[in-house]
DNA sequence: AGATATAATCTATCGTCGATAGAATTGCAA
DNA sequence: TTGCAATTCTATCGACGATAGATTATATCT
């Protein structure tokens, strides 16, 4: 074999094996078949690899489902946030439907990054990103807290609309308690209506 | 054929014995060092026996920790419904202070059942016992639906109470968000109170 | 170009898991 | 006792996460 021969075959090689691709391998195996279909080998084949090369990337299979867990976390913060009117109302309105249609359109992500599967996961990592969500719904909800309110109380007010949310998202996802958008938004201006004692609406 | 006939009745009246010790242990060992820790052949060990034993009296080691779950709601049942005044203000006050003390001081089943943790259970059948759960809920609420609320109504909003204290619960226990049981109860009244306050749309 | 160092990837393997097959054991009945 | 059936075991399978060490490919330097 000559040189040029090598060099071609060498140049025709495939890719090196970057993090990007193994965590989009791993994001669509577990969007497809779930968290559980997602195994250091299912990962590795999808990719035409050997198994261990992922260990040159992630620490662990820990590592690699936290990653997604976290850039999932991210991809819902930007949708809640983006283009949201200054009008505390409105916003509050749109965010809740926002969150609601990112739970039904990525049903996989949202679980993952809930915890809601077997998936190992840095709850530590995940739990920093989830607070630094919770905390833009409190920028949006704090004007709602009431006349006098503190940053605190409209801190205190989204955790508790994080709650709902997330609590009728479990339900709708785990026990067949069907929640439709309206009624989430819904209790969700009961919740927080209920906190000026003034009827909303 | 009596001998088959009485065989059959014989053990039927004294069914494989060891049933409830697996589950003993099962949870047992779930309760203290997480349901990752309860496998197959570490139940087998505790109990002092090999590990296809179980599979005598378990189909799998889902259908283990589903009997385990299943059981433990219909705990939760028992504890939120035990002498339960009549009066539906202070009977949604207790609930919801039984539901909070229950979830921290049964952690470990309580994400169990919850399917909070990677164990594999049969969502279906927890699904079933949890929507009994909340039918229970939902007559204790239903007095406070308003004047001509239907037993729909009732269970509508039963259905939002268990969202918000399961969510409450899942932020509590993942996220490093500490809800005091006054923040609990507080958020449950306004979320309910404010079913009179708000119009349905 | 050839030699060499570094990076990239592979093969082989370990220990653990859930699960099953089939053998060994026990206990009761005729 | 003999024999059947319930009970429990040993041995094993395939899949998993993870690691060690060999192997190959690329870059660098003469």
């Amino acid at each position: 074999m000559t040189t040029d021969e090598m060099r071609m075959s060498r140049s025709r090689r495939r890719p090196v094996a970057g993090r990007e691709q193994i965590l989009s391998a791993a994001r669509a195996i577990g969007v497809r078949h779930g968290w559980r279909a997602v195994t250091i080998r299912s990962v590795a084949h999808e990719l035409g690899y050997a198994s261990p090369l992922l260990y040159e990337h992630f620490r662990d299979k820990e590592d690699l489902l936290t990653q997604i867990a976290v850039e999932a976390i991210a991809m819902l913060e930007n949708r809640l946030t983006e283009n949201l009117p200054k009008d505390g109302n409105a916003a509050v309105l749109i965010m809740v439907e926002r969150y609601w249609t990112f739970m039904l359109e990525h049903t996989q992500l949202y679980r993952l990054m809930n915890g809601m599967d077997g998936a190992p996961i840095d709850k530590d990592a995940v739990s920093r990103s989830a607070q630094n969500l919770c905390q833009v719904i409190g920028d949006t909800v704090q004007p709602l807290a009431g006349e006098g309110a503190t940053a605190a109380d409209g801190q205190t007010l989204a955790d508790e609309l994080w709650a709902l949310l997330h609590g009728m998202a479990a339900l709708h996802l785990d026990r067949f308690v069907p929640f439709e958008l309206e009624r989430v938004t819904n209790a969700a201006l009961r919740l927080i209506g209920g906190a000026r004692l003034v009827p909303k609406i």
